[in-house]
DNA sequence: ATGTCGACGAATCGTCGA
């Protein structure tokens, strides 16, 4: 069963991308991340086309918004952070039922961005991450096989990051991100992009400007953590540059993990 | 500081957020 996370910076402008990387790649879900757009503004038609008739959609005018894009069917959803009072579209979660695979949890997260240490945006971050963190605890114990997956915003160690000495205590860099990172995989997560050998300096985003790209400048903030419970069935997890390499990309790239 | 995008409003660019 194959699970993908993607920030698409906008559905409006990247449902070509997302159905031809559908065309190729076949996962079992989606979730997307940064739809930009309001709930009635959603691709139903082409994505139940496409072969994904089971959509959870929490949209948003300008920004954020999230969805969960499925084969078979999804049940329980739930959305943004119980507990947590906010006006953001950043978390949708839902449970999907596979045939092969058992019912499996999926909580999927477009997290605060922060901008910058010291600002308010940045202590938003803080709070919304300490709202996720008991949300995410306790979903964990009414689901044990759950993954929790999406645009982190977080570089979780030196190695995810294209500069880690000149961008040392930066947004994604800085110890109090890490530290909500690592205290998710207290929680009883574990990585999925760590259970596997990678080349060094492998990310999921890199800016748009100043040739980001083509320098791999980049960092790793969007991760699959999975549960305990589910460690032992993960069988691979990777993430896919091409999409990046199109005619006006999202600036992220999918990741996905096989389970 | 910022060379790129995308969305928005009320423009046909300036501003914001990333």
């Amino acid at each position: 069963m194959k699970v993908t996370s993607w920030n698409v910076n906008s559905l409006t402008a990247r449902l070509p991308h997302v159905l031809e990387w559908l065309a190729a790649n076949p996962v079992d879900v989606l979730c997307l991340q940064e739809l930009k757009l309001t709930d009635d503004k959603f691709p139903l038609q082409a994505l139940a086309d496409a072969g994904y008739p089971h959509c959870a959609v929490f949209g948003q005018k300008t920004y954020n918004g999230v969805a969960i894009i499925s084969r078979t069917p999804l049940r329980e959803v739930v959305r943004n952070i119980e507990g947590f009072e906010d006006e953001q579209s950043r978390v949708i979660a839902a449970t999907v039922d596979h045939p092969q695979h058992g019912a499996l949890r999926v909580i999927n997260g477009y997290f605060v961005n922060g901008q910058e240490p010291g600002s308010e945006k940045f202590s938003y971050k803080m709070q919304w991450l300490q709202g996720l963190q008991a949300y995410v605890a306790s979903q964990l114990q009414h689901h044990p096989r759950l993954v929790l997956l999406g645009d982190f915003n977080i570089a979780p160690e030196d190695r995810d990051s294209y500069d880690p000495v000149g961008l040392a205590d930066t947004i994604h860099h800085t110890q109090e991100e890490r530290a909500h990172f690592q205290a998710l995989l207290a929680l009883g997560l574990v990585d999925g992009f760590r259970l596997f050998e990678h080349p060094e300096k492998t990310f999921s985003w890199w800016d748009y400007r100043m040739l980001g790209f083509q320098k791999n400048r980049g960092l790793r903030i969007d991760h699959i953590l999975v549960s305990e419970a589910l460690r032992p069935a993960v069988t691979a997890c990777a993430v896919d540059r091409t999409p990046r390499k199109w005619k006006q990309p999202s600036d992220h790239a999918p990741v996905t993990v096989d389970l």
